[in-house]
RNA sequence: AGUCUCGUAGCUCAGCUGGUUAGAGCGCUACACUGAUAAUGUAGAGGCCGGCGGUUCAAGUCCGCCCGAGACUACCA
């Protein structure tokens, strides 16, 4: 028997076919069913279980999820080994919130050892809740043998990784500007200035200083900076290349002094009025606004200025090389400021690499050991050398003073004629989350990955990965790598994987690790060497790592450097981490990369699809991964996205249980692309739920319930296609174009559209034409009433194994996406049958098409059996005629011979679906069809060109007599504006457009009329369906089971005398009927039919 | 600031390599239908296809600029 349900619960759903899979273990069946060697290679993304899944986790699951699940089908191994990050920031922050530390208080009031202690029981918090969101969206992935990252085995191959990109020389120690903060002694992020609240206005000094130019007297460039403590600094000036520059005459407003100096022309109104060529150095002492000027004598290009020298603004420290130089800089604007940037390569990133791009030094000092410092040191202080400021504060870092640093440079400037203008300026300035002081950019010492040597190699590898959206590789992505910089590894962290690297104090002599027995080596020789009695430590996170001394080849004792590794390599190394490469499981690596796919957010791009990408084209020369989708974010119905702050976020467990997690899966999929931003919204939830769920369901419902009555259970042989009617070689047909096209759809990453498909084919096709007009089929009540088997035949059969053939594929079709309702279908259907001896849809293989059943031209005929019907209805509607009076005819104009055989293949389906006894084509040589031509647009455009418009009139013009000649001749002269064409039929679009005299209604090339005169024996039939459908209310009404036989006695009244006499026998045959009486006065309800007649009627059980 | 995505009916989305009445579903209104009924059909209202400019005989579709939303990246001096 095939189930039978009261309702539709899809949550139950859920839960019947989660334990289901569990006490059965359908996941490990579905990869271990499938050969080892054909498989599809799916790599996990590592969540951190630190914060709690959201409804956008569900999102990018079921992108993982969905394409694993059809590979499997398609006969892949799909292993998903899952896995756990564990390392970072977030974790460290977490643990110091509940702590109610800081960072300083770690290794006072806290040793790093119990910190890391705590760091490592908070890591997996919720993964409980991790594991139950898993489950309940039905993603299938192993957790039972995750990888986690803070592993020995996982560090030891990052290591060995790390090694192979330091024998390869890709590994360096270099300086970098990074944010740091003197008030807490410690570099930051870009992660912790993105902290809330990190950005804040603040006001400074801003200053436009005059650096004069060598060789010239009193011409001065002008550059602005909002940071005049990097001026001591200084080393070179920037321009822009194709910026245009003035000389402008005038004099300095402190001093009155006659000056050139040299600015952007687009920025010359912001510091200038007009020019006076009266002008006095009185006239120029108005404060801080724009002044007037001699004149400009010179404007040039900033190429031009490139190369020229300057005197040092601040010379408290000199250079060990040439400086002092104008630069050209893609970076200089001319939004702000004067058009020439200040160049402090010590204090500015930008300002750094063009430095050093152009070979112009820093200024830097020797500090106690020699090594370069800038000329701020890490407290925040000037330097000894610059002795008019040595040992200030360049920011507010709450020490006492008279006035800030740059107030008093200032004025040392103004004194000695070095200034032009200084204003308060308000901007948004980064402070350290931790301290609240201002953050510096400062020169830190960092390890680097040299990236940027295997960037083209990089680029090329990116062309062969097939990404989803295409945009995203080619534009972000590709651009990413174009631009792409060195990777700082360093973190000066102590909850992360620690750099195997060791240096001795000179700095001359390093090593790097690669895997933990060369460490034990290394142990062993130190020990010697150094007479100590270490051993390797049982943990190798901080502290214990730290405590390790190494032994240089010259014999010096060597230290570990104290940084952690950005965490972003270790989820790029999970590849070969996860397998414990090289060390163990050589053979499963060597089967298990690169991945065929793997997918994330898209806002991974830059994280883990890039860190994949770097360590595989570096270490292994290969993609990491061949196939990539990029999901986009989940936002609320708003469009806004979803934060904590805003109070919008969903539980994805509260949905999930509200609405299952099909619903949930299929919304998503089928609302929009993943790669596009999906606006999550419960009315859309509903509608998935009502309509695509609730039709199904109902499509099953009804073929269960008529399925048992007539026991079938599909053990007779098919029946042949050939003997199948036409709408059942239809369906198949369609189906298995479907079967194609979603097959299509899931191997090119495209969810969206084969949901679409699918949702499309059982609402439009299946449900609302296909079970429709059958339901007669399945229903013969003639021939059920001596008893239900033998009422099986050819046709009845033929609808039940079409039917059947449908749904069971649909299951499998969607099986991918909406993993819980399909196998409650498919084993609903397969288990009353057993058909297949597979215990779950997603042990199945997917569906193949067969060609053969494919018949392009019959789905035509079906679409015009669709049209036509929609037509004749629509006109049925305005003349207000309703469905159940039949009528004599349909008048279908006809333009060519193959329409009129297409429609004749599909007469029946139309007639009985309207109503309507006959159809009657109207040709052409009848002469009572009215046409309308247009152009051709498509094929005459091209040859018309500019007369195309005129034609389009003059053809628009043609009268009927015109338009059945061009239809005769099949040609047309046509001319316009002195050109003439000869015109074939192809270039026409003829359409019948009204029959005169007919009521006619049409769409885009379709055209039907509709008999409506009436006759007795017509309105006696109508009488006879409206009397069948008050008598089906009835059974209803009373809940009479559909195989109830009735007697029905009828008030005698003449409108319904003509009905029941020529149409008793139909009567009783549509209604189980098996007496049916007219008298004078009957004891029942009165019912009303057309035409206002009242009769009272009894239906009774027999 | 740069890079990328998105902008079509009240809402969610289709609109293929440019081709002439711009579509679907939901929602709304009205009318039908009724042994699939928490369904279904038909009709109606509802569109400067974000804006401006360009290419073209022809632009929702191609190009440029701008506006708006979002993401990522970034020390704008």
């Amino acid at each position: 028997m095939y189930r039978e349900y009261k309702g539709l619960n899809l949550p139950q759903i859920d839960q019947e076919i989660l334990e289901f899979w569990e006490a059965n273990q359908i996941f490990d069946k579905s990869v271990e069913q499938r050969s080892e060697n054909n498989r599809f290679v799916f790599y996990e993304g590592p969540p951190s279980a630190n914060g709690k899944p959201g409804i956008h986790h569900v999102m990018a699951r079921t992108v993982k999820d969905l394409f694993c699940r059809y590979q499997s089908m398609k006969g892949k191994r799909v292993e998903r080994k899952g896995g756990w990050d564990t390392h970072g920031l977030p974790i460290e922050l977490n643990v110091e919130k509940e702590l109610g530390i800081t960072k300083e208080d770690i290794g006072k009031t806290i040793s790093v050892e119990e910190y890391n202690e705590r760091c490592r029981e908070t890591v997996m918090r919720y993964k409980d809740m991790w594991d139950d969101i898993t489950r309940k969206m039905g993603y299938w992935v192993d957790l039972q043998n995750p990888y986690i990252t803070f592993e020995n085995s996982y560090i030891e191959t990052i290591w060995w990784l790390l090694r192979q990109l330091y024998d390869k020389g890709l590994l360096y120690k270099g300086y970098t500007i990074q944010p740091y903060s003197p008030a807490a002694g410690t570099g930051l992020s870009s992660h912790e200035l993105n902290l809330p609240g990190a950005y804040r206005d603040i006001t400074d000094t801003s200053a436009v200083a005059q650096f004069k130019l060598k060789g010239a007297v009193d011409e001065y460039f002008l550059a602005w900076t909002t940071t005049p403590w990097t001026l001591p600094s200084n080393t070179a000036l920037a321009v822009g290349k194709d910026i245009t520059y003035l000389k402008v005459r005038t004099y300095n407003r402190y001093t009155g002094k006659l000056i050139s100096v040299i600015l952007a022309k687009d920025r010359l109104q912001a510091y200038f009025t007009e020019p006076n060529p009266e002008l006095k150095p009185e006239d120029v002492k108005a404060g801080n606004k724009p002044i007037p000027y001699l004149d400009i004598v010179e404007e040039v290009k900033g190429a031009a200025l490139e190369g020229m020298e300057y005197e040092q603004l601040m010379p408290y420290v000199q250079p060990d090389k040439p400086a002092f130089r104008v630069l050209l800089g893609d970076f200089v604007s001319t939004e702000d400021g004067t058009g020439i940037v200040h160049i402090a390569p010590t204090f500015g990133a930008d300002d750094f690499k063009v430095a050093r791009e152009n070979g112009i030094p820093p200024l830097t000092i020797q500090d106690s050991l020699g090594n370069p410092m800038p000329l701020v040191d890490k407290q925040g202080r000037f330097v000894k050398e610059v002795t008019d400021f040595a040992g200030r504060y360049v920011k507010d870092y709450g020490q006492e003073e008279e006035r800030p640093v740059d107030v008093d440079i200032v004025i040392k400037l103004k004194e000695e004629d070095k200034l032009f203008l200084s204003e308060k300026y308000v901007h948004s300035y980064p402070h350290c989350w931790r301290t609240d002081k201002p953050v510096l950019y400062y020169p830190l010492d960092s390890w680097f990955i040299r990236a940027m040597a295997v960037k083209e190699r990089m680029f090329e590898l990116n062309q062969t990965i097939n990404w989803k959206p295409r945009s995203t590789g080619e534009g972000r992505f590709g651009k990413w790598l174009e631009n792409l910089q060195d990777w700082n590894l360093s973190r000066s962290r102590y909850w992360g994987t620690p750099l195997p690297i060791w240096r001795s104090e000179s700095q001359q002599e390093e090593i790097c690790i690669g895997s933990e027995e060369e460490l034990r080596r290394e142990i062993e020789k130190a020990n010697e060497a150094l007479g100590l009695n270490q051993s390797v430590p049982k943990d190798l996170h901080r502290p214990y790592i730290d405590d390790v001394v190494l032994v240089s080849a010259s014999g010096q004792p060597m230290k570990r450097e104290t940084d952690l590794i950005d965490v972003w390599f270790d989820s790029g190394a999970m590849p070969y981490a996860q397998w414990h490469y090289p060390f163990e499981n050589e053979k499963v690596f060597e089967n298990n990369f690169p991945a065929d796919f793997i997918a994330e957010g898209v806002d991974q791009t830059r994280g883990w699809f890039y860190t994949l990408h770097a360590i595989a084209a570096m270490v292994f020369d290969s993609v990491a991964f061949k196939n990539v989708v990029s999901n986009g974010l989940v936002l609320d119905a708003e469009g806004n996205k979803m934060s904590k702050s805003k109070g919008n976020v969903l539980d994805p467990f509260e949905t999930i249980e509200n609405y299952s997690a099909d619903v949930t899966r299929w919304y998503m999929m089928s609302n929009a692309n993943p790669w596009d931003n999906l606006k999550f919204d419960l009315k859309g939830m509903e509608e998935v739920q009502r309509k695509f769920f609730g039709t199904l369901y109902n499509t099953y419902s009804f073929f269960a319930l008529y399925a048992n009555i007539d026991q079938f259970f599909n053990k007779a042989p098919q029946v042949p296609l050939s003997e199948r009617p036409e709408i059942d070689r239809w369906v198949i047909s369609l189906l298995n174009s479907l079967v194609k096209e979603v097959d299509a759809d899931y191997a090119d990453y495209e969810p969206t559209q084969a949901a679409r498909k699918v949702q499309n084919f059982v609402n439009d096709n299946l449900s609302n034409w296909y079970v429709r007009l059958c339901r007669r089929r399945f229903w013969k009540p003639s021939e059920q009433q001596n008893g239900s088997k033998a009422a099986m035949d050819k046709d009845k059969l033929a609808a039940y194994q079409t039917l059947y053939e449908c749904l069971i594929t649909v299951s499998k079709l969607m099986a991918p996406t909406a993993p819980f309702f399909a196998d409650w279908l498919y084993r609903n259907l397969n288990n009353a049958t057993g058909m297949e001896n597979h215990e779950s849809v997603h042990l199945a293989d997917f569906p193949t098409a067969s060609d053969a059943v494919i018949d392009k031209a019959l789905e035509q005929r079906m679409d015009y059996a669709q049209r036509i019907s929609s037509l004749v209805l629509s006109l049925r509607k305005k003349e207000k005629i309703r469905v159940r009076q039949p009528l004599h005819k349909i008048l279908l104009p006809i333009l060519d011979n193959h329409f009129q055989e297409q429609v004749e293949g599909v007469k029946e389906l139309v007639l009985s679906e309207v109503n309507v006894k006959d159809i009657e084509y109207v040709t052409d040589t009848s002469g009572i069809l009215k046409k309308r031509i247009k152009p051709n647009f498509k094929t005459l455009g091209r040859r018309l060109g500019k007369d195309m418009k005129d034609a389009s009139a003059a053809i628009a013009a043609l009268g009927q007599e015109d338009i059945s000649r061009i239809e005769k001749t099949k040609q047309f002269l046509l001319e316009v504006n002195g050109n003439s064409y000869e015109l074939t039929l192809e270039d026409f679009e003829i359409t019948a457009e009204d029959i005169p005299g007919w009521q006619v209604a049409s769409d885009e090339s379709i055209t039907v009329a509709l008999d409506i005169t009436l006759d007795a024996a017509l309105e006696a039939e109508g009488m006879a369906r409206d009397i069948v459908n008050r008598i089906q209310n009835i059974r209803k009404d009373k809940d009479f089971e559909v195989t109830d036989k009735i007697r029905v006695a009828l008030q005698r009244d003449d409108a319904i005398v003509p009905a029941v006499e020529r149409y008793g026998d139909y009567i009783k045959a549509e209604t189980l009927t098996a007496d049916l009486q007219m008298v004078e006065t009957v004891d029942g309800e009165e019912i009303e039919l057309p035409g206002e007649v009242k009769v009272r009627i009894s239906v009774e059980k027999q």
